[in-house]
RNA sequence: GCCCGAGUGGUGGAAUCGGUAGACACAAGGGAUUUAAAAUCCCUCGCUGGUAACAGCGUGACGGUUCAAGUCCGUCCUCGGGUACCA
């Protein structure tokens, strides 16, 4: 054994071991119990980072800890390869984007390899190989079949100078990011599947996502939104025009005092006709850009159509407004608007100069809306036949109302859309629908499958290659003339069941179910936690569908979630002469001044500029502050960037990359790697023999089952890997400051060295694989077993009691283990410090918790 | 705007079910070793007062519940994630 630790000899060798016995490749084995432990697979931007280094040593730290437990772990990886970036890619580097992203795919293969994730790679998928893709495609045109797919009209950003569609990243202040033009709406045809069918499904099923945290499952509740109200018809005042709308409140309705429609409304587009104001507000709506908080955020505007809409309930006629934040598309395109009780309405009614009529009013109370609408719900009044009714009465009164006079009904409402799947983008995987010369449009028939995305192309960086190619669109079905649909899949659709593809990646059909069944659902699905809407949603929903097509037996994708928080890095600048701000990377800082407190007062970079110091930020391109996971793995070695990691903050919170802390991480290595060669340089050891340890021994043994105990807690059940360390580093400053004089001194390093080599391997996978053999243990650890408690070392004589007066800390005592209350109270306040705090008072209330804490209450 | 989080020493964080606030590290300061340095090892380290014993204060702010609050409740502030075509 070498005396000094040196990870650039070692790491290698146990790769090549990992990669030569196949260690981590796994088969459907009946006899064991399956650990399905999935990362979010990367996007193939070029080189990992550090956010992926992070996601990626979690799920490695899980799988090993699960090995170790004895279980089947399958833990695979791939490439979530098709997108925008590599389209982006492209153009700059005049290249295809397919060449770019296999070339990424092999750099970041091999930066993984280096890391020393225990991968299946016998499972690697890429996503945008037609092998892949292909049953997304028949997969599509299944539910094409089962009615769950559908085209309609809708909106998507145009650059009408490039003549292209733009991403909303790609809209910057209402103007294309490339040419600065005003970016308008328009409208196209775009394919979308049916989510709102499993809306509710979806929504019931997050209560059995125990092992979910419920920051996401509150998230997707609220994503989903289910409501409940009632759709009631206006009639437009001198026409047989009408106009549905939904509200939550029909408690309110008496209030109506207008209503708004949207400016796309059939109704306001030909009031638009003889009102040239309204032509005008209608024009400019259309190119409002349209994102949820842009549409919450901007100025409420409307315009009078000069329609009346007569309410259903009291026959008066109110005006018909048209307004910006109205949008056709979604729910019905027309409000009802009560501004005494809904603030958006009562600012617009302000600003219009509409009436207010306020019809609810506090149970005890009189309202006030002088300043501001009275949102709460409270007791009608003003409300003719439904006066002094609180809420729910009210909304079944009304509904009984409405319903009897066919005006309006219950309805319970989604937030949830239905999924536009269609991208008007050449890099991802065309939809496999054609129309036919006659204008019919079907799906492309499965002997035709899969449609395959030419991958030798040169992009013009305005046109989809597959658009600009008129010959590429042309085929033939069943002896017809037909035309291919040109847009391609929204990549959220890759990333919906790979996860089932994993299970039999080979398949030649979307996946096995025998093997499927078998290793699904998920038993830990790690990534991070911008995911928690979209994408996780999807997957879920993606799931439920390959359920009914009977390919899987299970309702839920995964069982467990865990989402990881992001990784910050220092960033420091320069003013240049230009007064531009040059942002210099952390790595070429040097700190020349600290404070008394140790906190950076002067540094400069090697060109001699002096910095400021901005604090921790995301780690990006651009304040030049990603740290090269490969540069630090050279520097320092896998294992310590990977203990670094998991040390530095629990798993959910930011970690903030520091230097310092990595080299910290090396250190503890070092010490651990010390205390194991000199332990072994000693020689052979004795057998350890319980029964004849000294108080000491015992009191370090206790030490030792203690840490077994919480290590395995903390990774098994509270996945708190930063704490499993600092219990492991607390036992090594107990071992390092053993005696190892006499042969059960040895005996007992021995047990303790073996247990921490375990201990850490989930997370230094190389310095255990090394030491476990080092120490004397046949066989790879590997095909070990996590250390067991022992439980008999845990009992301990005596324990310590905190005895507070009044719940301030006066004393602390030791006690026998078994001593009553009674013993442990006199015991309390023969304390001197008690005594003192407790003079001249009279004890009101003895609180003892046992084992733990004694509380006298005195005044 | 709306939805969801987070906020604790100079710093990252710990305190798992309401029961000792600051585990474990990093930084800083002091010392040992060394010709010297690196490396390593030892000590100090929330704030204020005090030589000390000790006392008071202290978990973003302000209130509340409780014998006891970082933890529960209410109001607010700041920062981060998402907001449906970035992935």
């Amino acid at each position: 054994m070498q005396e000094q630790y040196n990870p650039s000899a070692i790491e290698p060798l146990v790769q090549k071991h990992w990669a030569d016995k196949k260690t981590f490749e796994v088969t459907e084995d009946p006899n064991k119990e399956k650990f399905y432990c999935l990362s979010m697979f990367p996007y193939p931007s070029g080189r990992l980072h550090m956010g992926h280094v992070r996601n990626y040593t979690i799920g490695d730290v899980v799988s090993r800890f699960q090995r170790l437990q004895g279980k089947n772990v399958m833990q695979p990886i791939g490439w979530d390869s098709f997108g925008l970036p590599a389209e982006n890619a492209a153009i700059n580097n005049k290249t295809a984007p397919a060449p770019w992203t296999y070339e990424n795919i092999e750099y970041m293969k091999n930066q993984l390899k280096l890391l020393g994730f225990g991968y299946d790679w016998s499972r690697e998928i890429a996503t945008c190989t037609p092998e892949y893709y292909r049953w997304e495609q028949w997969f599509f045109t299944k539910l094409y079949e089962k009615g769950l797919v559908y085209k309609k009209t809708a909106s998507v950003n145009w650059c009408p100078n490039d003549q292209t569609v733009l991403a909303n990243e790609q809209v910057i202040d209402g103007c294309c990011w490339r040419c600065d033009t005003t970016v308008e709406q328009k409208e196209i045809p775009q394919w979308f599947i049916k989510i709102t069918d499993y809306a509710e499904e979806l929504l019931n099923d997050i209560d059995t996502l125990d092992g979910w945290p419920d920051q996401v499952k509150t998230m997707q509740r609220n994503w989903i939104g289910r409501s409940e109200g009632i759709e009631m018809t206006f009639k437009v005042a001198g026409s047989d025009e009408t106009f549905d709308i939904y509200t939550t409140r029909p408690d309110t309705v008496m209030g109506v005092t207008y209503v708004a429609i949207a400016a796309a409304h059939p109704l306001a587009e030909k009031a638009a006709e003889t009102n040239p104001a309204l032509k005008a507000f209608v024009g400019e709506c259309k190119n409002a850009n349209n994102t949820e908080a842009e549409l919450a955020t901007m100025d409420k505007l409307g315009v009078d159509t000069g329609l009346k809409a007569i309410h259903p309930l009291t026959g008066e006629e109110v005006p018909v407004f048209a307004a910006n934040f109205v949008l056709m598309n979604y729910g019905t395109g027309a409000v009802m608007s009560v501004p005494a009780h809904d603030q958006r309405d009562y600012e617009f009614a302000k600003k219009y100069g509409l009436n207010l009529k306020a019809v609810i009013k506090p149970a005890d109370g009189e309202v006030d809306i002088s300043e501001a609408a009275y949102t709460e719900k409270g007791v009608l009044f003003n409300s003719g036949e439904f006066d002094g009714l609180e809420f729910q009465a009210a909304f079944d009164a009304i509904d009984a109302k409405l319903s009897a006079e066919g005006k309006g009904k219950r309805q319970v409402n989604y937030r949830l859309r239905d999924w536009g799947v269609s991208r008007q983008r050449y890099w991802g995987a065309p939809i496999p629908m054609v129309t036919l010369e006659d204008g019919t449009v079907i799906p492309t028939p499965e002997d035709q499958l899969p449609v395959i995305l030419p991958e030798d192309v040169v992009m013009d960086g305005v046109q989809s290659p597959i658009k600009a190619d008129k010959e590429w669109a042309k085929t033939t079905v069943n002896g017809q003339p037909a035309l291919r649909e040109t847009d391609t899949f929204d990549t959220f659709m890759e990333s919906s069941w790979y996860y089932a593809r994993y299970c039999s990646p080979q398949a030649d059909e979307m996946l096995d179910p025998t093997k499927a069944n078998y290793w699904l659902p998920v038993d830990q699905y790690i990534g991070g936690i911008e995911h928690a809407c979209m994408h996780l949603l999807y997957f879920r929903f993606f799931h439920k569908l390959l359920r009914d097509a009977g390919l899987v037996n299970s309702d839920e994708p995964a069982k467990q979630l865990l989402t990881q928080g992001m990784v910050l890095a220092d960033a420091f600048y320069y003013t240049n002469e230009k007064g531009a701000r040059v942002w210099v990377s952390p790595l070429d800082v040097t700190v020349e001044e600290r404070d008394e407190k140790g906190r950076i007062t002067k540094c400069v970079d090697n060109e001699g500029h002096e910095l400021v110091y901005t604090g921790m930020s995301k780690m990006s391109k651009s304040k030049n502050n990603g740290i090269d996971p490969q540069v630090m793995v050279e520097k320092y070695g896998a294992d310590t960037v990977r203990l670094f990691m998991m040390f530095a903050a629990p798993p959910e919170l930011t970690l903030e990359w520091q230097e310092s802390g990595v080299e910290g991480a090396h250190r503890f290595i070092k010490r651990l790697w010390k205390l194991a060669h000199d332990h072994i340089a000693a020689g052979p050891v004795a057998a350890l023999d319980v029964a004849s340890l000294s108080a000491d021994q015992k009191n370090l043994r206790r030490e030792l089952h203690k840490t077994i105990a919480k290590v395995s807690d903390d990774i098994g059940r509270r996945q708190m890997f930063n704490t499993a360390v600092a219990a492991v580093m607390e036992l090594m400053n107990h071992l390092q400051k053993a005696s190892t004089e006499s042969e059960q001194d040895r005996a007992l390093m021995a047990e303790a060295l073996s247990a921490v080599v375990r201990l850490l391997y989930p997370i230094t996978p190389h310095l255990s694989f090394n030491l476990w053999n080092e120490l004397g243990n046949e066989g790879n650890i590997e095909d070990t077993r996590w250390p067991e408690v022992d439980e008999a070392a845990l009992v301990e004589d005596s324990k310590l009691i905190v005895v507070q007066v009044n719940g301030k800390l006066r004393a602390k005592i030791t006690v026998a283990a078994d001593a009553s209350k009674e013993e442990v109270e006199a015991l309390g306040m023969g304390e001197e410090q008690v005594q003192k705090h407790t003079e001249g008072k009279t004890v009101r209330k003895v609180i003892y918790v046992p084992g733990k804490l004694l509380n006298i209450v005195a005044n």
